[in-house]
DNA sequence: ACGATGATGAAC
DNA sequence: TTCATCATCGTA
């Protein structure tokens, strides 16, 4: 059992895909070879409101993806060194995304996109195999119970924003 | 606890 | 054109 994740899967509420992209696996294509890793932690960012999102400050070069269509990678660079790995989700024009934070045996944003050869090159990009990162369901099923929401790490400045529950990590 | 390292967005 | 800031991580 076997699904590639499609557009009908991030054109909905970024909370609700954040919390099913749990135990799905990322697939990256590396010189012919297809690397899957199932993704353990993700946090969501939800429209212009949320003051933790880029898109707060409205629609700049950077995040115009954001606003774009459902299913296209958002990655950009922070801190000068680390590429974050995002997924667009919810309707068009409204900008919304699903931040991968970790999988199985990879911790940490910055690391993952490192070690998964991901840079701002596939920003934009549509997540199918064409583009040589997308998403499969392979079947995994992750209970509630397995499920711990907290507060996303690094956003402190966001004021009330910070103490939304918007991160989900499997236990 | 702190520095690396460079793009971004806003101010000037 | 300058400047503070930043969805982090490795070393100490």
């Amino acid at each position: 059992m076997k699904k590639v994740l499609g557009k009908s899967f991030f054109e909905r509420d970024t909370l609700i895909v954040a919390r099913e992209l749990l135990g799905k696996y990322l697939v990256r294509s590396i010189q012919g070879k297809d690397v899957a890793v199932m993704i353990t932690e993700v946090e969501a960012y939800d429209g212009v409101g949320d003051k933790a999102s880029h898109a707060h400050k409205g629609k700049t070069e950077r995040n115009a993806v954001m606003f774009g269509d459902a299913g296209r990678w958002y990655v950009y660079l922070v801190y000068g060194m680390y590429e974050m790995l995002n997924i667009v989700t919810g309707a068009r024009g409204y900008p919304a995304a699903v931040l991968i934070r970790g999988t199985d045996g990879i911790v940490g944003p910055g690391r993952l996109t490192k070690f998964l050869h991901i840079t701002r090159a596939q920003n934009g990009l549509r997540a199918i195999r064409i583009s040589g990162l997308w998403i499969e369901d392979k079947g995994v099923v992750v209970p509630e119970q397995k499920i711990k929401k907290t507060t996303r790490i690094g956003v402190d400045y966001a004021g009330v924003w910070a103490k939304k529950k918007y991160r989900f990590v499997m236990k």
